[in-house]
DNA sequence: CCAAGTTGGTTCAATGACCGAACCGAGGCT
DNA sequence: AGCCTCGGTTCGGTCATTGAACCAACTTGG
């Protein structure tokens, strides 16, 4: 987007966290690596994002502190994409706008959210009703439901029809 | 952006909500319309935007029934643009975008947002504290810190100064 | 009445972002 | 050696955004 442009003038901190985020897939990658997606081709496949936009989202992202490109193989020489604690600072904003999808777009619940913990869903600020405490990230068992496509085309959204929690790593089968 | 090419094939609600709010300016147009800007001008002068995509938002964000196009008076014919119920579900998601940016971006604190019955400044969700109930949209009072520009170019900014509720209408001076 | 101003747009050419497909390089497997 | 995977880069074509100019309806000032 070039976004500094017009946005820096805004003196707000919703201008400023669009510059950030505001791009086009930028959320979306975003909440894939909720999912637990973390490699390229991984996001690549599950997005169906152009490779060379990814490229660019990946690199802006982590130059912004909000993933982290680590190394987790030596050879030969494979990263992965992490969410940083400030990309984790994200969910409740991605949890608001999705609640506001499902109540006003979808109007279906394609995936279940719960306190690892006790099994309850989550409430609207993504609290646990039953605990009466926020949820931490790493707490959410996302479980998807009879919603979703049970047979996707692709082998990340076929790994992510298992209950995992959020940002545990997902699984990918090898063909 | 012409999103649905991609997105529709997302199976997610948040994918669904960037489809609808997701192109740039969007937001920054809903978020305008709680501090209470309603006409053609007031956001143009106040966003930036170039007029001809001001225009094909407010006409997509009309049709999605996030604002309504509203006759204010006949003659002149003059609208303004309001926002739905649709539209003011948004707020939560608003709240937090703008919390992270203030939290992880500019680390300052521009404005105040304060339960208008107690004085209160909202929590994290949105609730007050004091009264520990979610304060409903109308009954926020926005209060304009020093850290803003006080003698800002555009007449709306200007307006905007002046602490007030949200949704309530601005009142630009004429110059 | 006429001229100028206000409001809310539309049109247009130029620029920039995004797209899909092709290519590439490092390293491993057989 | 030859082929595969992973993680990119490069490239031409297309689509969105931009800023400036133009336009139409109506009002107000003289």
């Amino acid at each position: 987007m070039a976004l500094g442009k017009d946005y820096a003038t805004q003196e707000c901190s919703i201008a400023s966290a669009l510059e950030v985020i505001g791009e086009r897939w930028t959320l979306l990658v975003i909440r894939d690596a909720f999912y637990g997606v973390r490699r390229y081709n991984d996001f690549l496949v599950h997005l169906g994002i152009p490779r060379a936009v990814l490229a660019a989202r990946l690199q802006t992202l982590t130059a912004q502190g909000i993933l982290e490109k680590r190394r987790y193989q030596e050879s030969p020489p494979r990263d992965e994409y992490v969410l940083t604690d400030r990309g984790i600072a994200l969910w409740p904003t991605l949890w608001a706008l999705g609640l506001w999808g499902r109540e006003h777009l979808t109007g279906v619940r394609l995936r279940a959210f719960r306190h690892a913990d006790c099994g309850t869903d989550l409430g609207r600020y993504g609290e646990c009703p039953a605990c009466g405490t926020v949820v931490p990230v790493p707490d959410v068992e996302v479980v998807p439901g009879p919603g979703l496509n049970q047979e996707p085309a692709d082998p990340v959204s076929r790994a992510l029809l298992r209950p995992k929690r959020l940002l545990q790593p997902v699984e990918v089968d090898p063909v």
